[in-house]
DNA sequence: CTGTTAGCGCTTTCAG
DNA sequence: CTGAAAGCGCTAACAG
C-alpha cells in the first residue's frame, strides 16, 4: 500500500497543496465552504494521514520530549513518568523514556540521540556527574528540567520532595510515641544523591530540634547488599534502637527481610517508618507507617515547567519542593514510661 | 545559537554535502584519509550534530516504535517495557510508550498520532475492542505485535504467558499439600481479557485432572471494589475453602486486606498462592508462594518479533507462550489427614 | 574518490 | 480565497 501524501489529496480534490495544508492546520478563515468539503472528502476517500515528520522538519518542533530516568522499574519514577505523560497527553506531546541505569555515559548517549531526533526538551533524573552535558544543553537553549536531584552549579528548574521535612516527619512521629533511640538506614551515599543526603541530614537536624540523642552507630548508610549484616551488628549491640527509619522503599524491604529472618517483631521489638510508598503498607502485619512522596505533583510540575520553557514563557530557574505526607499505620509502637 | 547543518560542515571543510553525508553514514570506502580528517575536524569545531528528522524523512525509517499499554503503573507492564527498551537500545531504537487506560478510543488516537509520526512499528497490550484499528494497520503492513491478549480474528504475532499452566501449577501445589477445597478469585472478566479467562479455565481444568471437586461458589470473579464483600460471603459459608488462588497481584492485595481485617490467619486458616510477582512476597508473614510471569522474556520476544517484521525477516504470525514459574514460600499449609 | 542534482512531505510567504 | 515556489536538513543515484 503506497503512502499517500498531501499532493495526492490536492490532485484528487483539484486544488493546490497549500490549500490542503491550510485545511489541515485549521486555518480555514477565507476558505470556500465547498473547497473545505472537497478536501474533506478526498482525505477520507484516499485514507490520507499526514506525515508529522515532514511537518516537524519544517516547523522545528516535534511535540516529543525525552525523559531520562535511572530505571522505570522503580516505583517513584514510574509514578512521576505517568504524571508527566498525562500532562503531555493534554498538549498532544509524546514522551520517549530512557533508562540510564545511573550510567552517565548511557545518559549522554541517549540525550544526544534524542537531540538529534529534535525532541523539544528533556525531563531528567540526573545520573550523577554529567554536568558538562547539561551545561551544553543549557547553552543551546534546550528546554530542560531536573527531577529529584539538585545540581547546584547549574541554573536549571528542579523539582523534588522536601526531603528534610520527610525525615522530620518521621522523627516527630517516633518522638510522639515516646521513642528516643532512633536509627536510620539509607543506601550508600553519593554526593549527587540529593534525596538520600537530605533525608539523612534532615534526620539529624530533627533529632536535635527534638532534643534526642544522635548516636553515630544508629546512622546506617550501607550498600543494600550488605545492609543486613550491618543491621545484624546494630541489633546485637547492647543498647539497640527502638525505632528505625527506612530512607527508601528498597531499604525498607531489606530491613523487613532482616527482621523476619532475625525474629525481631514489629512493632514490639522495633518500630519502623518507611519513606516512599509501598504497595503492601496496608496489608502488612502490622501495617507500615509510610511517608509518601508526592510523585504525581512532582511529575505534573516538571511537565509544566518544561512546557513553559518550550513556549518561552518560563521565569528564572528555581528549585521547587513538594511536601511529603505521612500515613500513620501500625508499625510504630507507643512506648510507656 | 543557530542550528548548524550539514551544509555548514561541507562549506567549512571545503567539500560537498554528499561527501559529508557519506562520512556520517560511515561509508568511507573510497574516501580520502585527509578528507575524512577535515570533515571530522569541522564537525567538532562547529559542534555539528545531525538532524535525524531530515534523515528519517528521506529514509522512511524513524528508529522509533510505539508501545501501547494500559497503565505503566502496573508491575507486569513496567517489566515488559523495560525488557523491550533494553532490546531496542541494542538496535538504537527508541520507544514511545502510551497509557491507554484500557480505553479503545485513547488507544486509537495514540496509535494514529504515532503513525503520523512515522514510527516503525507497535507493540501493544490491546485495549479491548479495537479490531478495526489493528486490521487497518495490518493492511498497511505496519509492523505490529501483541502482548498478553489474544485477538483470535487477527493474524498477529502475540506473546504471553501460558496462563492455563499457571493455574495448573497452583492447583498442583495446593493438592500436593493436601488441599481439596480450592477457591480462586479473579477480577471481573471481559471477553478480550485472555489472561483472566485462561487462568480461570486452567484452574477448572486442573481441578478435574486432579480429581478435585469444582464448586461454583468457590469460583469468584468480581470487581475489585466489591471483592471483599464477596469474600466475606464465601468465608462465612458453612464449608469454606482451605486454599485460594489470587489470579493477579491486585486481587492478592485485596485478599490480604480482607484476611487481615477479618482476622483470618495465613496459612493456618487459609492457604494462598498468587499469580504475578509482588515485591513483598518474601518479607510478608508468611512468605507468599507466587507464580511469576516471565515478563522479561515476554518483552524481549515481542521486541524480536517486531524487529523481524520491521526488517522483513518475519515468518507467519504466531502465538508464543512462555512458562510461568512457581516460587514456593510459606503461604501454603500442609494439611494432615 | 568527490560533486551535482533531485527529491522526502510538508509549510509558508507572496502573488494573484 | 487559492496557487506557485522555495526550502526545512538530509540522502542517494549518477556523473565525473
Amino acid at each position: 500500500m503506497k503512502k499517500i501524501t498531501i499532493s495526492d489529496v490536492a490532485k484528487h480534490a483539484n486544488i493546490s497543496k497549500s490549500t490542503v495544508s491550510q485545511y489541515l492546520n485549521e486555518r480555514y478563515e477565507y476558505m470556500g465552504e465547498q473547497t473545505k468539503q472537497r478536501i474533506h472528502e478526498s482525505i477520507i476517500e484516499l485514507g490520507y494521514s499526514p506525515n508529522y515528520l515532514a511537518r516537524s522538519l519544517k516547523q522545528k518542533k516535534t511535540f516529543t520530549i525525552g525523559i531520562m530516568v535511572a530505571n522505570i522499574l522503580h516505583g517513584f519514577s514510574t509514578k512521576v513518568i505517568r504524571a508527566i505523560e498525562d500532562a503531555c497527553n493534554e498538549e498532544n506531546i509524546h514522551t520517549i523514556v530512557c533508562n540510564t541505569d545511573e550510567d552517565p555515559e548511557k545518559e549522554q548517549k541517549y540525550m544526544e540521540m534524542l537531540q538529534a531526533k529534535q525532541v523539544d526538551g528533556f525531563i531528567v533524573f540526573p545520573a550523577g556527574e554529567n554536568a558538562k552535558v547539561y551545561q551544553r544543553m543549557l547553552e543551546q537553549n534546550t528546554p530542560l528540567v531536573f527531577i529529584d536531584r539538585i545540581m547546584s552549579d547549574l541554573k536549571i528548574d528542579t523539582v523534588l520532595m522536601d526531603n528534610e521535612r520527610a525525615s522530620e516527619l518521621a522523627v516527630e512521629n517516633f518522638a510522639k510515641h515516646g521513642h528516643e533511640k532512633l536509627a536510620v538506614a539509607t543506601p550508600e551515599l553519593k554526593p549527587y544523591m540529593t534525596p538520600r543526603l537530605e533525608r539523612l541530614s534532615g534526620f539529624k537536624k530533627a533529632l536535635q530540634t527534638n532534643n534526642l540523642p544522635v548516636k553515630e552507630d544508629y546512622l546506617i548508610s550501607e550498600n543494600l547488599d550488605s545492609l543486613q549484616e550491618r543491621l545484624q551488628h546494630v541489633f546485637t549491640m547492647e543498647d539497640p534502637p527502638t525505632a528505625m527509619l527506612a530512607n527508601n522503599d528498597l531499604t525498607l524491604v531489606e530491613m523487613l527481610e532482616f527482621f523476619k529472618k532475625s525474629n525481631i517483631r514489629l512493632p514490639d521489638d522495633i518500630s519502623i517508618i518507611g519513606i516512599d510508598d509501598v504497595p503492601f503498607a496496608n496489608v502488612y502485619h502490622p501495617g507500615i507507617t509510610t511517608i509518601e512522596q508526592p510523585a504525581f505533583k512532582i511529575g505534573k510540575k516538571a511537565a509544566e515547567l518544561l512546557f513553559d520553557q518550550i513556549n518561552d514563557t518560563a521565569s528564572e530557574p528555581e528549585v521547587y519542593r513538594f511536601a511529603p505526607k505521612l500515613f500513620e499505620r501500625e508499625s510504630v509502637k507507643t512506648l510507656d514510661e
